[in-house]
DNA sequence: TCATATACATAAGAATCCGATGTATCTTTG
DNA sequence: CAAAGATACATCGGATTCTTATGTATATGA
């Protein structure tokens, strides 16, 4: 089972800074094999999601860059910048809040007519 | 605190199917209320949202409308089809699993490198 | 050698929500 | 009793965010 799409919306930049913040630095692919791996298959990042996403933390400064080169081939890290720590935090406690209310929403019976 | 509104996207249909299959029937207003209530305002649906939600969940046969007058004032409820309490079963252990992944997810520290 | 994996990127289009605007009625309060 | 605020519907332009497709290129395993 993958989640429908809908679902990742406004999750994945949280996901993104939450790894990096794990990892210390981290490239693209990398992240999009850790969340599949780490969610078993159920979610799956496109790069097409992904890249512009880390493009947009980039240009707000809450990750840094450095480009390696494995061989001939490319490899661009993405590193958590001091804002990007405080935002990672801010977003994750955001979040872990906001699935607490969206379970007792869930599971609420209200006959409170 | 009022969550960021991409926390809303994606969530925002089966919050709404979830309160139909709770209180039978339901009108847009009290809708946006009750979430308000229920959330102590932390999530505010918007009426920009909500309606175009309701009216798509309508041609998708997973809700069918009364309209009442109270007064001189319309009132449009909203009750579950039985197509709609199928689908809302389906969205809600969708979103819990979902949530039981994310938490995993934010709360994990892999440093398996 | 050919398919698959690795690794980056962009771009058109779809979906979804926000904020503003519009209309109208009802209720409360100074 | 007038004005403000609450109730109640609706639509629409714009912003954001993701999907799908496409493009480029290298590395690896069967």
């Amino acid at each position: 089972m993958i989640y429908s799409s809908e679902l990742i919306k406004g999750t994945l930049k949280t996901i993104v800074l939450k790894l990096l913040a794990d990892n210390k630095k981290m490239y693209g692919y990398e992240i999009t094999q850790k969340v599949k791996e780490l969610t078993f298959d159920k979610i799956q990042i496109t790069e097409g999601a992904l890249y512009p996403t880390l493009h947009a933390l980039e240009s707000d400064g809450l990750v840094t860059t450095e480009t390696e080169y494995i061989g001939k081939r490319v490899r661009k890290y993405y590193s958590l910048s001091p804002s990007g720590k405080n935002k990672t935090k801010e977003k994750v406690s955001e979040l872990a809040d906001f699935m607490d209310t969206m379970k007792f929403l869930l599971d609420i019976k209200t006959k409170t007519v």
